[in-house]
DNA sequence: GCGGAATTGTATGCTCTACTAACGATTAGG
DNA sequence: CCTAATCGTTAGTAGAGCATACAATTCCGC
């Protein structure tokens, strides 16, 4: 018992309490990722690419001839879901499959000229987007917050 | 250049590294997002609460009949995904909808008893869930964590 | 070397979350 | 009183995640 009726308009906490939601770390990291994926894709709306799709292209920019399932061991993503973010990217000509010389099983994903042209222009937009972000904390802030995320993820 | 082939098998990196991606914020957020979120479907998978559910369950105990639009806007959610979210959780009779008195517009929610008890057991698992979370962080990191994640969702 | 087990990619289907656009009912403001 | 705003509702779209099943390939024990 206790909590106030709002049956009334008489609302009488404001409009932002969370009540013992608050405390909730989980709750806290739901809603800033959401936050941060809203704000995600205005910033991309121009390139028409989502978080793993840059994630991935990123990746294998970084890692050519990677495979898939190592690609999702790095993003956490199971091998079905990684399926269709690289078939959307071999889609658009950004990425494409080689089966693996050394093992048969595996293909090597590689970026097209157009997937690095697009990775190019993702920067950008990601380098706008974090500085959106950063702009909250303080350096030594912003390097403690992606260790404690890190320790989360492992 | 520079990028080390992996189309054999002698990788040089190791199998966490990420590269660039290492230093993105909202990369982190991300990752730390999906590990929250699988752990928290573990946990509930006997409850068959989503996280959504139980915030909703939650915040309607805390404000015994609060809007649609209230809810939606305290969870950061749109009027469509409000409506989805309270029609399951009244599909299984944990919430009820009555017509505001005071505004014909809005829905008033309560708990039902079922929606009552489940959110007793709930808030079991959410204290497991968060134990496990915990783990990884003193009481003033943790603090700390939340703050910064605030930050973020304003 | 051979045969069974494990790995990788693929296809299919389901669920949850989130968004848009439209519509009707109700309320609020000029 | 009439118009604009608000709230709920429905329908459609899309991304992401997961489970399952199957084929091809590789690995390992014998």
């Amino acid at each position: 018992m206790g909590a106030p009726a709002l049956t009334d308009d008489k609302a009488p906490r404001p409009p932002g309490d969370l009540g013992g939601l608050e405390g909730i770390i989980g709750f806290h990291i739901r809603l800033a990722h959401g936050a941060v994926y809203r704000h995600f894709t205005e910033t991309f709306a121009d390139l028409d690419l989502t978080q793993k799709q840059v994630s991935a292209l990123w990746l294998v920019s970084e890692f050519p001839g990677i495979s898939q399932i190592e690609l999702g061991r790095r993003l956490r993503m199971d091998r079905a879901t990684t399926m269709t973010i690289v078939n959307r990217l071999q889609a658009r000509a950004f990425m494409r499959r080689e089966r693996s010389t050394s093992d048969a099983r595996k293909q090597a994903l590689y970026l097209t000229d157009g997937g690095v042209e697009a990775l190019a222009k993702a920067r950008r937009c990601i380098a706008q987007h974090e500085a959106w972000l950063k702009a909250r904390f303080t350096a030594g802030e912003a390097e403690k917050l992606v260790e404690m995320l890190a320790r989360i993820h492992e």
